[in-house]
DNA sequence: TTGTAGGCGTTATCAC
DNA sequence: GTGATAACGCCTACAA
């Protein structure tokens, strides 16, 4: 049993304070400076008719020089911005977009969101993360709300949403745009960002037996993830490559969070006959593993290498091998988004750049 | 030099397939099944006006039983999901907040996220997530237009915005609501959530020195952040009172990411009487500790202790203290957007439950 | 290249 | 208790 982890005879003072009055009642207090300028006070100041403002704002053709000019100029004095609800009653588009995800991995969460968002702000689209649980009987509907009361422009899948058949016919029923991010398969009609898992985790795993390991664990992830399995084969297939004898009892199942890369860094170091290096299939768990060996006080310094996994990145190869560098330049979250949103010419050259993901892990020192 | 990571002599496929068609050209498709029910809809089938329909839909008084029945029939039946775009137009409220934080910390971001959205979600809210920079120099600018764009309803601050002074006075100046979390200081007029932060560091700093340890090193987080400096209070207090000469060079820097809890792992445990336990001002400086520490191979079990600390949850203690549990009951983005959007009442008798704050840190295993 | 009329789906106002 | 009617701020026609 532990000690009380604080002094329960001194508790902390929780402050909270809050004055008595709500949203409704703070917001009421006035009006502001008289409310913010609408496109009919920027048509005034700029002389010309409201559809002509809009037709500037939207960046549409057959508008001259001069009335842009003046029209840019009546904006910025007014400090005019458009409201997003009118535009999407009014409009076809909403220029929202929707993520979702499942939530096992705050490191994977937080990446996939800032990609996603910065694409979006840099095309005037905003984002709705939009956490779900996978298995929850009542995520067609909670979805379909979402689509409904937000007039969703389009959505992006990450796993293991992306091998949701129910939820992609949906979509598909409603003709509505989505992007998949790492699916089990890439199909012809729908876009997608990934890599072959597969090989990723086997160039990972060949890197871990170059530095000398020859008992390398594994912890995988949620065997409802597709892309758990393949990460799995790849592993194995690297060890297949070596003459290396697969073990199963070196192969740990964890939920890809930091709490199940704990509990796997544990089992596996209380093999009688413990790995020397362990790959864990995503960043959290690499985080768990390395607190559980610091834990065991895994004594010999380089004696447990850790590797993590997480494909939320894409990184590039810069020749010659003897200066590799693995720098990140682009980011999964946000080239899904850009796929969504627009340009396919443009993506298409710079996905060319890259030829290959993988991230550094926590234990890349 | 480190071997490259990966073999690129034979690099990786990036697979990415896309089709040619856009947001707009996929949904241009069709109008699904003949468009979504409106109001007017409804109202015809419950055979009443669309006001009335409103005043059930609002929840607003003077509507007797049977027409409520009759509109929540027809709004079931028909799958009536109401527009927020048009709500927000032709109403005061858009049913939007936004929540304004720095991003050095993943497990921070998506646990206080997590919270905001729950709470939200329950109030038929939808949260906005808006990462910023503190010292950004348009910072006051893009606020700005986040709110005129959105017509947001209030907004969430957490540190170091709690702390800026134009920001707050914007706000303010525009009559609108928000709600800050983990503020320097607590003032009448606006709500918040926080702790004692010295007072909850100082504890955790004592249950170190209860573990046995009297050299107990520091990790500081990004000097912006106001609460910064108070953990660090809390922890020379502590040593303090139980005669623990301060000395700062057991102190280390850090920015609360894991980058940085890495470097300050490392120059902590490169001190020549380095320290028996590491005290991390993050949850994400704490892992990145552990990493420093399990590179080095820091050897026997139990001498290097680490802990972290996070102001994202509250959790309460159990009497008898023998049987102490620290169980986290409720979540400050939670808190926070509760006391944004009503209810001061409820707060304030269930915040009377919680006597204390801290995080089980990654390394309370 | 520019302007006019109408409507998007909901809430606010004021009658009934 | 309930119901017309006019906004809300913008975009999509269509016309000039």
């Amino acid at each position: 049993m532990r000690p009380p982890l604080l002094d329960s005879t001194n508790p902390l003072p929780l402050q909270s304070r809050y004055a008595s009055r709500t949203v409704a009642a703070m917001n009421s207090g006035g009006a502001g400076s008289g409310g913010r300028a609408t496109i009919e006070d920027v048509s005034r100041a700029a002389g010309v008719s409201i559809k002509t403002v809009s037709r500037v704002l939207n960046q549409e053709r057959y508008v001259s020089g001069t009335t842009r000019d003046k029209v840019n100029a009546a904006v910025a004095s007014l400090g005019f911005r458009p409201s997003f609800a009118a535009r999407a009653l009014a409009g076809k588009r909403s220029f929202q977009i929707a993520l979702i995800y499942d939530n096992p991995s705050p490191y994977y969460a937080q990446n996939i969101q800032n990609g996603v968002r910065e694409t979006c702000a840099a095309r005037g689209y905003r984002m709705i993360a939009q956490p779900a649980h996978a298995g929850s009987a009542d995520l067609i509907n909670e979805v379909a709300n979402l689509i409904d009361q937000a007039q969703l422009d389009g959505l992006i899948l990450t796993p293991p949403f992306t091998e949701h058949a129910v939820l992609r016919d949906m979509l598909t029923a409603r003709h509505l745009a989505y992007v998949t991010v790492s699916p089990a398969e890439v199909t012809p009609v729908v876009s997608s960002v990934t890599i072959d898992q597969r090989a990723a985790a086997a160039a990972m795993t060949r890197y871990l037996i170059s530095l000398g390991h020859c008992r390398i664990g594994f912890v995988s992830g949620d065997p409802r993830f597709e892309t758990t399995e393949r990460r799995l084969q790849g592993y194995r297939d690297a060890l297949r490559d070596v003459g290396i004898a697969y073990d199963a009892e070196l192969v740990e199942p964890g939920e890809y969070d930091l709490t199940s890369g704990i509990r796997a860094g544990f089992a596996l170091m209380q093999h009688p006959n413990p790995p020397t290096a362990i790959f864990a299939s995503s960043d959290d768990m690499a985080a768990g593993v390395l607190a559980a060996a610091h834990s065991r006080g895994v004594a010999v310094p380089g004696k447990l290498s850790v590797a993590g996994f997480d494909d939320t990145d894409l990184a590039r190869v810069v020749w010659p091998p003897l200066t590799t560098v693995r720098q990140p330049v682009h980011q999964f979250g946000a080239v899904a988004a850009e796929l969504l949103l627009a340009l396919p010419d443009k993506i298409e050259q710079r996905l060319l750049e890259f030829e290959l993901i993988t991230r550094e892990s926590v234990a890349a020192l």
